[in-house]
Order: C-alpha cells, then structure tokens, then sequence
DNA sequence: GTCTATAAACCGATAGAC
DNA sequence: GTCTATCGGTTTATAGAC
C-alpha cells in the first residue's frame, strides 16, 4: 500500500484554515480600530459571524489570539520585505517597508502593536512564534540599515537600535490617524509624507510638491 | 463690618486642593504606568492612600479623574511654552517642547495621551477645560511653526498640521520606552537621540557625538 | 469627608445539548 | 464544531454608618 502525501490539504483542513484566517481578519480590524483592551471576544464573535463558544475551539484565550494575529501580521510583513526588488538599495528597503505599514494602516487592518501600557505585552513576548519572527525581521532590518549606514545613505553617527525602534515606531505612527481624521490630505499623501518626516525630518523639504 | 477678601486660599481650600494635585499627581504615574483602560480607581485610590468613596467626592468618574489629570499637564505644558527664554529661535523653542515633554516621559510621569483607541477620547474631547488649554498650545505652537517656517528653520513645503501633529506624537513617542528599557542609553542621550531624529531624521548626522 | 460593604454592569471563559 | 446559557471574576460607582 502506498501512502500519497497529499498535495492539497484535506477538505477539511482547507475549511479549518479559511475560519481560523477570517477570525484573524476580524481580529485585525477590531485590533486597529479599539485596540486589544477594548476588543471584546464577543465583538470578535460578531464580526466573524460565529458564537464566541466556537472562537475558543479555534484559540485558547483572548491572549493567543491577538497573538496570532501579530504574529501573522510580522509574517507578512517579512515575506514583503523578502520579495522587494533586489536592485533597490539599503535605504530604498527600509522606506519601503515603512511605506507598506502605512498603508496597511490606512486600510485599519493593521493589528496596533500595544508597545507598552497594555495587557497583552507579556503574552507576547512569551509567545515563541512571534518571537521567532520578530528575531527574522529585526535581524533583516538590522542589515540593511548597516548597509545604509556604510552606503551614507543613513547617518553612521546614529545608534542602529535608535534607527530600527525608529522604523518600528513609525510604521504604527498616531499621526497617520491625524492626518487621516483631519481630512485634509489624500492616502497617498499621508504616506508621503510621513516617510518623508521618518527619513529627513522636518527641516529637510519633500522632493516633489505635496 | 469691613468683608476681606483673604489674598490666601482658606485653610479648608488649601488642603482641598493639596489632596486633588496629590491624586492627580497618582493619576499621572498610573497614566504613565498602565495606561488609562488599565488604569482602576482601586489602584488610584490605594496610591493615593485614601478609599476609593473618597476619590468620588473629589472626581464624579474615572473619565473625568483622567481629564482633569490630562488638563492639568497641558496647563503645565503651556507654562513652560510660555516662560521659555525670549533670546531663542522658533525652532529652538518647538525643540525645547519636545525635549521638555520626553523628559517628563523618562520619569515616569507623564499621562500617556491616549491618541486613539482608547475609551476615553470622546470624553477628553467633549471636555471644556481641555479643549481651551489644548486650543491655547496649538495656537502657540502653530505660530512658532509658521516663523521657524518663514526663517527657512523648518521646511515651507510641509503642511503647518503635519509639523504640529508630529510633534505632539514625539513627545510621547514609545521609543522613549524602548530605549529606556533597552538601558544602553543615559536619559540625557535619549533625550538628544530623539529631539534629533524628530527634527532632522535618520539621514543627517547628530551634531556631536552620541 | 472618610470609611466598609455592596450594587450593577461587563467580560473572559466554560458547560452541556445538538 | 457550533450553538445557547451561564459561571466567576473584575471594575465602576454608590449606599450608609461614622
């Protein structure tokens, strides 16, 4: 008898996988828009449709699945920084890496890192998924800002953990919500200028007129 | 028979007031600590040293305890704005703000902002006492940006809200926390390191070495 | 005003039927 | 696995004695 490792997950797997992403999903916008303290697990239930009962067959707690979602959302943000166009430079990646969590932002789907002051930061850091992806893109980052800083690019004179929390800050920037609120300027000009203002500061004008 | 108006508070009104500033003095470490959704009047009140009944005849809710501690550090800010030495430039009084604000971040004591995502913001917003002082220190903020503007200090080409709403969002950066918590750093240092990154970005080098 | 004790509401998590 | 119904714990806010 010969035993064929199936190419496709089972039917029933697929269908495991497609719930527990549409839960991720709403945890994402839910994340974005109320921030994990807020977010109640029987808004969570809600929004995908489902009885809370049925959310914790899929995750253990309120904890693990906010989790889940970083950890997924630092996934992605590592397979985009991994398929970036290979002829673009040090600092041309890291910008682009900043311009990408803006605009995830300004769809409010990104899941709000809780840098501090909520519950779910010890969870996290205890979590070793996350962890192991988080070391992967830190580790990413970490090159290619040395590089920046070698090309003259970034200044040299700058600590590089000063530059990566840097990045990290600006890539959940409340101004983004600001200028989003404000209504004043379009999303692409947002996401202009805050990598503009991240990079150069404000000392330094755009290149091209916004 | 001569009334007087007394030029000191009476007795009862000192002792009265002293109790607020020492609760909100609580407030803001709490603030600062945890945030406000996990902030519990329990813990206020233990901090404090008093039962927590007692915080209620001072303050009618949690809402309006953390209003009143947010207006309170405004009206500090705007003290400070408005006694900085006449002799400077614009841009080196908005640095000044900056560097006075992460400063007050180091030690622990200032209520952190919640920008959004909180359950608080409508409350702030729909609080009179607030809105004045904040309306007051934008308007002072604003003026200053507009001449480090004209004196070619800080960039004509961005948009006077995008200079103000980034300033507001570094002085209560979380990679104030970062660096803190990294402990490679003297506060002095992370002081510097972010006034600079906030006003000239990554690419240009600190003035002296950091 | 300050205290203890408690009401009222909310939320994370689970029991048990289907 | 999914549902309804509920438990148990926490938190805001208040009642009532002193």
């Amino acid at each position: 008898m010969t035993v064929i490792t199936p190419k496709k997950m089972s039917f029933k797997a697929q269908q495991h996988k497609f719930r527990e992403d549409a839960i991720l999903d709403a945890v994402n916008r839910l994340l974005a828009q109320k921030g994990y303290d807020l977010m109640t697990m029987d808004e969570v239930a809600a929004e995908v449709g489902i009885a809370k009962a049925s959310l914790y067959k899929h995750f253990d707690s309120k904890d693990s699945l906010a989790a889940a979602s970083m950890t997924r959302f630092l996934e992605d943000s590592l397979a985009m920084a991994r398929h970036l166009p290979k002829h673009l430079s040090a600092v041309e990646k890291l910008k682009s890496v900043v311009r990408w969590a803006i605009t995830i932002h300004l769809t409010g789907t990104m899941p709000s890192l809780p840098s501090t002051r909520s519950s779910i930061q010890q969870t996290l850091l205890a979590h070793e998924p996350y962890l192991t992806q988080l070391e992967s893109l830190t580790e990413l980052l970490g090159q290619w800002i040395h590089d920046a800083q070698v090309a003259g690019d970034l200044s040299a004179a700058l600590p590089g953990e000063v530059i990566l929390y840097t990045i990290y800050a600006r890539s959940c920037d409340p101004v983004v919500d600001f200028l989003k609120n404000g209504g004043a300027f379009s999303d692409a000009d947002i996401v202009d200028l805050l990598v503009h203002t991240c990079f150069e500061g404000m000392t330094k004008p755009p290149p091209c007129e916004l």
